[in-house]
RNA sequence: GCCGGAAUGGCGGAACUGGUAGACGCGCCGGACUCAAAAUCCGGUGCUGGCGACAGCGUGUGGGUUCGAGUCCCACUUCCGGCACCA
């Protein structure tokens, strides 16, 4: 064995045995226990970044250790390829989004392969390629017929300059990114998809999923938000006309409370009001600009107007003036609200700002008066007062009554109201999945038929930010109608790159299937046993992939109802910011990478500039790696510097998966070291003859040895690999003890390379050949400990005083708590801590601790 | 604003179910090897006081429960993620 450890030529030659042996192709077998790891797939950005380093290591340690534990273990990788940045770097380039995300594609794989993550490249996909979006498609139009996809208006940042939606990302400060022109919002015909139909399923089968992460379940919960409350009805005249103003309230027991409605800017009432009253009209307009963002709207200053129109309370009879406010959403229940300021804050803000009336109707312990100032009390349920008939009931006894009577005019009853909305998947962009929709003249909108799918993404266009270029294509655009034949104008939205990315998982399992969306393949590997993201998923992605799982299931593809039966959420690998603002005003984002820092006493940023050219930079604090702040950093240049186990080492060892991480590269040395150490070690064990060794020195060494890998193996069911790296770091510290190749030696590396090949398999590999342990370090069996091992005649219990630690005691192993205490109490040194004081009580743990009262 | 997290030495982090706070590593300090440097190896390293044995303090802040709290409870602060068109 050569003396100098050289990670290239040990991960080239580590990963040339892996290929030419196809030793990550996965096959479907009955007889094993089959298990599927998967990370999520990337986008193809352009390179990899830290996130993704973590995210596949993470993946591909539990792959591995899963193998060598004997499983079935598929791991794929595919690509996520549709989406916005391909169409802004096209716009920067001149070139097609295809080539550009063809080329990043390209890159990024051969970086993946260069990380010697143990996938299955056979069955690699993409969603730009049309034999995957095709089955998008054909999944819509199944929808489409069973009117689980509609059509209805959706409200869309609109940029007047460009004349063109823009997403979200697009908005800045209420401008638009390209044109800085105030941003408005418009509605338009969008097609959803309905997700609240499998609301109620969504929420309860959370109770069911042992294996993920409490934190997310409670995110999920909380997102589809059921609410059980009670509609109530308002009526009121207009034109002559009796209407019913409808509200959803979960607080109906203050129905009698209700001093005034709320509408929302949107709402018919408001665009009636808005006809009549210029002022109306004005604040409705305000109301239209500014982006759709919830978290912009929630943060509004709470704003509204009288409509001039009064409503009768459906109970009492009495005259309630209707108001519009920004406040209210649209989206949500009736896009109305009751108000009743004695026990809601926000409504009390209100009513106060308005001088609108205030009317307790619920007992508190702040007294019964007008509530002055808010308190938060006056929310809380309690019994009701100053409501006629319902004076004296309590929260639910209120709710039922008023229910009751409600219902027996026709004015409300219970209701359950969602706050999860539909999915609008339609996107007014070029670079994603065609809606496979024709609008006919005559058949209005009409499904593709099967047969004439996919419906394929023209490749060759170039976006110019003024819209969907599909748009000015006639080649695209001209169809016939699929239903009468005639001549009929295709759809040209595109579908929300999440639709593809809710089902690709399955879609691993059976690559190649072109007669059907997934086969029986899919059936053996299905669910995804263990599935690896970022936190930052936690909602939209994973509620989308168990909608799309159960409609699937519905539709007789799968079996299962949930699609990843455990769920570890990677925390975010973030790195910190910084911008400069060019002369032209735009905000210009500078890599970290480039940029020389100043920094005080306290560690804290003083200035910064950037290494190239000494230009000022702002700092903007740590966020996460993203393209629009060009904070990404690029693990290449740490791989072809230190390799790819050290990499991979360094990013496991640095923090447990689910922690958020703040990239710093100080540290990765360490890791490198102690790679080079392990192979010191192993060229030292090569040259060295056999020994027998100290038999009492063999003996802490194995007890050393096993009570670490019991650790380890209980760290690593717990997901926790920074420790499982710092034991095998422990473990060859233990080893360096020895005087040569004794047993415990022999056994202890052993050990070690098995419990180290899952994060760097290219050394272990390497070593586990060279010394002689056996072909294939992946095929053989996961260590245990030697319960003989650790055995021990006695045991350290640290003594305490009152609680306060005085020091340790070693005590004969195998002794109960009693036994524990009658040895404390007669041996010397406990004696001399507890002086002349009395005994009050003796708290034991047996093998921890021995704490005296006095 | 709403929902979900996090906070431990100079830094990343460890601490079983409430039981020795700081494992393992980085950095730093000292030493060995070297003409020198790099690499490597050995020792030290929470803070304060003391030559020292040792003592006091110490897990974001303020309270509480307990023989005992980083861990449990209450109230806060700051930071991070998500908020439906970034993926």
């Amino acid at each position: 064995m050569q003396d100098r450890y050289d990670a290239q030529s040990v991960e080239r030659e580590a990963q040339q045995f892996w290929e030419s042996r196809g030793s990550f192709r996965v096959l479907e077998d009955p007889a094993r226990s089959k298990f599927y790891c998967l990370s999520m797939f990337p986008y193809p950005s352009g390179k990899l970044h830290m996130g993704h380093v973590r995210n596949y290591t993470i993946g591909d340690v539990l792959t591995r250790h899963y193998r060598m534990r004997g499983m079935n273990v598929l791991q794929p990788m595919g690509w996520d390829a549709f989406g916005l940045p391909a169409e802004n770097a096209a716009m920067a380039n001149k070139v097609p989004p295809a080539k550009w995300t063809w080329d990043n594609i390209a890159y990024m794989k051969s970086q993946l392969k260069s990380l010697g993550f143990a996938l299955d490249w056979s069955r690699e996909l993409a969603t730009c390629k049309p034999d995957y979006y095709k089955w998008n498609q054909w999944f819509f139009t199944r929808l489409f017929r069973k009117g689980l996809a509609y059509k209805k208006t959706g409200v869309v940042n609109w940029d007047p300059v460009d004349q063109t939606v823009l997403a979200n990302e697009q908005v800045i400060d209420g401008r638009g990114w390209r044109t800085g022109a105030p941003v408005e919002k418009r509605e338009i015909p969008m097609y959803f998809l309905r997700i609240t139909a499998y609301a109620d399923e969504l929420l309860a089968a959370l109770d069911e999923l042992p294996g993920w992460p409490e934190q997310v379940k409670l995110m999920q919960k909380n997102w589809i938000g059921r609410s059980d409350g009670v509609r109530v009805g308002f009526e009121y005249q207009l034109e002559g006309e009796r209407r019913v103003l409808w509200v959803f309230t979960t607080r109906a027991d203050t129905l009698m409370g209700a001093t005034f409605c709320a509408v929302a800017a949107e709402h018919p009432i408001a665009a009636w009001a808005a006809q009549r009253d210029p002022k109306i009209r004005a604040f409705v307009e305000e109301c239209r600009r500014g982006a759709v963002m919830e978290a912009d709207l929630a943060q509004l200053e709470k704003k509204g107007m009288p409509t001039g129109l009064f409503c009768t309370h459906p109970l009492s009879g009495e005259r309630i003036p209707v108001w519009v406010a920004n406040y209210v959403l649209m989206g949500y229940g009736e896009g109305a609200v009751m108000a009743v300021p004695a026990h809601d804050e926000r409504d009390y803000a209100f009513a106060l700002k308005y001088g609108l009336p205030v009317k307790p109707v619920i007992r508190h312990p702040l007294g019964d008066g007008v509530p002055e100032p808010w308190r938060a009390q006056y929310a809380e349920y309690g019994t009701c007062i100053n409501s006629g008939k319902y004076d004296g009931l309590g929260y639910q006894a209120a709710v039922d009554a008023i229910a009751a009577d409600l219902k027996a005019k026709g004015l409300g009853e219970k209701q359950v109201q969602w706050r999860l909305r539909d999915w609008g998947i339609s996107r007014q962009r070029y670079w994603g999945c065609p809606i496979p929709i024709v609008h006919c003249p005559a058949c209005g909108d009409v499904p593709v038929k099967d047969e004439d799918l996919p419906v394929v993404l023209p490749e060759d266009l170039v976006p110019d930010g003024t819209g969907n270029p599909l748009n000015k294509l006639p080649a695209f655009l001209d169809t016939s109608c699929p239903s009468c034949g005639k001549p009929a104008r295709r759809e040209t939205d595109t579908m929300d790159t999440f639709v593809d990315s809710s089902w690709y998982f399955a879609r691993f399992a059976c690559p190649g299937s072109d007669a059907a969306m997934m086969d029986a393949r899919a059936r053996y590997w299905m669910p995804v046993d263990q599935y690896i993201g970022g936190i930052e998923h936690a909602i939209l992605h994973l509620l989308y992939s168990r909608f799309f799982t159960r409609v699937m299931r519905d539709e007789d593809m799968l079996e299962v109802s949930e699609p990843f039966t455990n769920l570890l959420t990677q925390g975010m690998v973030l790195a910190e910011t910084y911008y400069r603002d060019t002369p032209q005003g735009r905000r210009e984002w500078v890599n970290p990478a480039d940029v020389v820092v100043n920094r005080d006493a306290k560690g804290k940023i003083v200035s910064a500039k950037r290494a190239g050219d000494g230009a000022d930079v702002s700092f903007a604090g740590v966020g996460t790696m993203s393209k629009s702040k060009n904070n990404g950093v690029d693990p290449q240049a740490l791989i072809e510097k230190y390799g790819a186990d050290t990499a991979r080492f360094f990013i496991i060892f640095a923090s447990p998966p689910t922690n958020t991480l703040e990239w710093s590269d100080e540290g990765v040395e360490g890791s490198y070291r102690f790679l080079k150490r392990l192979w010191a070690y192993g060229a030292k064990f090569d040259a060295a003859a056999r020994a027998t060794g100290d038999a009492g020195l063999e003996r802490s060494v194995r007890f050393e040895l096993h009570s670490v890998l019991r650790q380890a193996n209980y760290d690593l069911t717990k997901h926790q690999f920074n420790t499982v790296a710092s034991a095998a770091m422990k473990i060859l510290n233990a080893l360096e003890k020895l005087p040569g190749r004794t047993p415990a030696a022999e056994e202890g590396l052993s050990i070690l390379l098995r419990l180290l090949s899952p994060i760097t398999p290219h050394i272990c590999h390497h070593l586990w050949r060279a010394l002689g342990f056996g072909e294939d370090v992946m095929q053989s069996a996961w260590p245990e400990p030697d319960a003989a091992a650790l055995v021990q005649d006695e045991i350290e219990h640290v003594v305490q005083v009152n609680g306060k630690k005085k020091g340790t005691l070693p005590v004969p192993s195998g002794l109960d708590a009693k036994g524990v205490e009658a040895f404390a109490r007669a041996s010397e040194a406990v004696g001399y801590w507890i002086g002349q004081n009395a005994i009050k009580r003796v708290v034991v743990v047996p093998g921890r601790l021995i704490n005296i009262v006095i």
